[in-house]
RNA sequence: GCCACCGUAGCUCAGUCGGCAGAGCGACGCUUUCGUAAAGCGUAGGUCCUCGGUUCAAGUCCGAGCGGUGGCUCCA
């Protein structure tokens, strides 16, 4: 007999070998019939798997039953899913891999290895195929091999990608579970949903390439994506939510609102500010401005390109150098000598094509050709070549503003009395992303951080990067961002990529981990994710369908004043070498904008307004009052229209409303009568739609009203999105599928 | 960059089997002069992403390129 004890405390006998369902339909048949899964002393199990074998010492063993109503539950009926489409496919296609098949927030995938292209056309029979597993309403049934069967088992399945991952991810199980059901045998950690019936409601969504483990050098396998629910009205919510979401796209917006926009002639992810965009941006730089002068900081402003030679000190260049612009060359023969040399260095040059180069880079007036081809060793080519190319000049359209900023700090000598120096631009850079990574204005190949610099003593390191993280979270606190994550982004101990000691990087990792803990910010720490030259704190922020992006950043560096021989003169008249933080509360204008207006779903507070106010005349007649009143307003500083169309009154309100203008005047000849105007918020009130009538009263009133709304940066109304994304579950635990 | 899909009027999109290029909204004109979410009528607007191929005939079929979307990888 075993002893189960249940969430309410009480504890029962059941007889060796009961499972949770077996616990469920002693207490009724309907609870069995809801039940999905159980959890077990804390792990979740499958519903008909034998309680005992999960047991754990003496006591009673803790059970719960996941029900229909459990988010856990549904996670189990999502990856049971995964296995049924996995199943349909291997009926379709021939030839199919098994790579891993995790659940994600919203869904599942399942990746495999298949030589023919699954595309959008297929889904509809793969869902009909599902749909016959799922009548078929089989059961998921577990079972245990030692390693060496299941390798050999996975081998005789054709299953490579499951032998290697037995070989090398699970090499420290001695056992290992497996799922079948009907012809399709999964390795698997399970737990499984009973029967193949229990799903309701599912929905192949679509297809993406993947690498095998992550690795862009392994080979790339199909990903396929779906959904799956308890019931079809779920189902059919989540996708109504997604498409909802969808609206509220920075990019859809801003074309709709004449925000932005991005032409491919001018350049991908180039981004064109239109007036309303551009108004909006300056608002927020005018108003980040006023924080900064408040805190100490100085405006300093820095050129679009620097030499190379800044940025191999600095180490950006050639780390960064695939993403960055190519190098302009002041010399013809510059980026064919550049590419002699990085051929060279790759070993891989014929001589007939390397004597082309010369003569061409000899033809172009590269004096040092003839020299270089001569060179008896590959290291004395590149020297010499690398000697000529530094005698030319080589410019870099920034990737970052910070050596610039570090020059300005090292163009005068420093005293600790001067320190903190704290330098700050709006400073524009240029990353050459690869093209399947950009996204509207979230991610971009030209974009204006509003960075600044810190320059410090040591001692003085917490108190300024306290002051920053509080600069951050003001300004996210001014715009309504509150749901916002805090990443310490520590590096990876295993990588090379990282520029300075351990020591440094210890003491700089604590140093921030320190500050957050003390400052009761709710974070969470991210190995691999920092800076090559230091560690960061970073502010993630999800856009509309749920996609985490990095906005805020402040970073710690220990590494570039070495780098540059920074310094300053301490009080015991030695020279010491300052601390850097780096710093953007927004990270980049184009990001944050582009955020900002998936927060707000296009209706920005007043303050940010970039049509504030739109005067609608009730006639043609009222034109001139409305003429009047516009003048009143632009004066007292606002941004205000007239709708001159001809018109019904209501058909101007409806595309004020519809433009997410913040105020709409309504002007005719009684508003005239009394020098008034006839206020109409875009805000409905609580519980109505549409937006609400303020009523008459007169232009000072009016203005007042509006005036202290702006002065306030009042932010009255964040429209919630209605889609939510689930937190995924961390890799290492889906590849344990 | 990799995989899949997509590219038609300013916007959103339809266009069947290869056979005259379409709608709604917007813009413009005329009529209307209206008080808190859409007045009526009319007009203009096209390199069907680009280049090449197949064909009597290509928006439609094929190839290449450019661009976009979703995902992967990357992200100073």
């Amino acid at each position: 007999m075993i002893q189960v004890k249940l969430p309410d405390g009480t504890v029962k006998e059941y007889a060796d070998g009961s499972t949770a369902l077996d616990v469920a339909m002693s207490i009724g048949e309907r609870l069995a019939q809801a039940t999905i899964a159980a959890e077990v002393n804390g792990t979740v199990v499958d519903a008909m798997r034998p309680i005992d074998e999960l047991a754990e010492g003496d006591g009673p063993i803790e059970l719960s039953l996941l029900t229909t109503r459990d988010a856990k539950a549904l996670g189990v009926l999502r990856h049971s899913c995964a296995h049924v489409m996995a199943r349909a496919i291997m009926r379709l296609f021939d030839g199919v891999g098994l790579a891993f098949g995790p659940t994600t927030g919203n869904g599942f995938y399942y990746d495999f290895d298949l030589a023919t292209p699954i595309s959008e056309d297929d889904f509809p029979k793969i869902e009909a195929e599902m749909q016959k597993i799922v009548k078929e309403a089989e059961p998921f049934e577990r079972f245990s091999m030692t390693r060496d069967e299941a390798v050999t088992f996975c081998r005789d399945l054709n299953q490579e990608l499951k032998c290697e991952h037995i070989e090398t991810g699970l090499a420290d199980y001695d056992s290992l579970s497996f799922y079948r059901q009907g012809e399709f045998v999964d390795l698997c950690r399970g737990p499984h949903i009973p029967d193949a019936g229990r799903i309701k409601a599912f929905k192949v969504l679509s297809v993406a390439g993947a690498y095998w483990k992550g690795d862009a050098s392994n080979r790339s396998l199909q990903r396929v994506y779906g959904t799956a629910f308890f019931s079809k009205d779920d189902q059919k919510e989540y996708l109504a939510q997604l498409e909802e979401a969808k609206r509220r796209d920075h990019r859809v917006l801003g074309k709709q609102l004449g925000l932005f926009n991005i032409s491919n002639d001018v350049g991908q992810g180039l981004s064109l500010w239109l007036p309303k965009g551009a108004t909006v941006r300056a608002l927020l730089e005018e108003f980040i401005k006023k924080e900064l002068m408040a805190r100490g900081y100085q405006p300093v402003y820095s050129p679009h390109i620097g030499r190379v030679e800044m940025y191999e000190t600095s180490g950006h260049f050639p780390y960064y150098r695939e993403s960055q612009f190519a190098p302009i060359f002041g010399h013809d023969a510059g980026q064919l000598v550049d590419y002699w040399i990085r051929r060279s260095q790759e070993g891989d040059l014929s001589t007939e094509d390397e004597q082309q180069i010369a003569h061409t880079a000899e033809l172009m007036g590269c004096g040092c050709a003839c020299d270089a081809l001569k060179a008896p060793s590959v290291d004395d080519k590149v020297n010499v070549l690398h000697t000529w190319e530094k005698t030319q000049e080589r410019y870099l359209l920034k990737p970052m503003n910070c050596p610039h900023h570090v020059q300005m700090y090292k163009s005068q000598p420093r005293s600790y009395r001067d320190l903190p120096v704290r330098l700050a631009e709006f400073g524009t850079v240029y990353r050459h992303e690869a093209s399947g990574q950009l996204n509207g204005l979230l991610r971009v190949r030209g974009l204006t951080q509003d960075d600044a610099h810190l320059f410090c003593t040591p001692e003085q390191v917490e108190a300024e990067f306290k002051d920053t993280l509080d600069l951050v979270k003001f300004v996210l606190e001014s715009v309504g961002l509150d749901d916002y994550r805090i990443q310490l982004s520590k590096r990876d101990p295993n990588s090379d990529k990282y520029v300075g000691s351990d020591e440094l990087w210890d003491n700089a990792e604590s140093t921030l981990r320190r500050v957050l803990e003390e400052s009761g910010l709710n974070f969470t720490e991210c190995e691999g994710e920092a800076a090559f030259y230091g560690p960061k704190a970073d502010f993630m922020v999800k856009d509309c369908i749920g996609r985490e992006w990095q906005l805020g950043t402040v970073q710690l560096d220990y590494n570039l004043p070495a780098r540059f021989d920074l310094e300053y003169i301490g009080a015991d008249n030695k020279p010491h070498q300052p601390v850097m933080i780096h710093r953007a509360p927004f990270g980049s204008m184009e990001r944050f904008v582009g955020m900002l207006i998936e927060h707000f779903a296009g209706a920005f507070p007043l303050w940010l307004a970039p049509e504030q106010i739109r005067i609608c005349p009730v006639t043609d007649k009222a034109l001139d009052y409305a003429e009047k009143v516009q003048q009143r307003f632009r004066r007292e500083g606002f941004r205000v229209t007239i709708d001159r169309r001809s018109a019904k009154v209501n058909a101007k309100i409806r595309d004020a409303q519809l433009d997410l203008i913040p105020y709409m005047l309504i002007v005719g000849p009684k508003d005239e009568e009394q020098n008034a105007v006839s206020l109409r918020d875009r805000i409905a009130k609580e519980g109505e739609t549409g937006g609400t009538d303020l009523g008459m009263m007169p232009i000072d009133a009016a203005v007042a009203r509006l005036k202290e709304e702006v002065n306030a940066l009042r932010v009255r109304q964040v429209v919630k999105s209605q889609f939510r994304s689930f937190e995924t579950t961390d890799d290492e635990e889906q590849h344990e599928y």
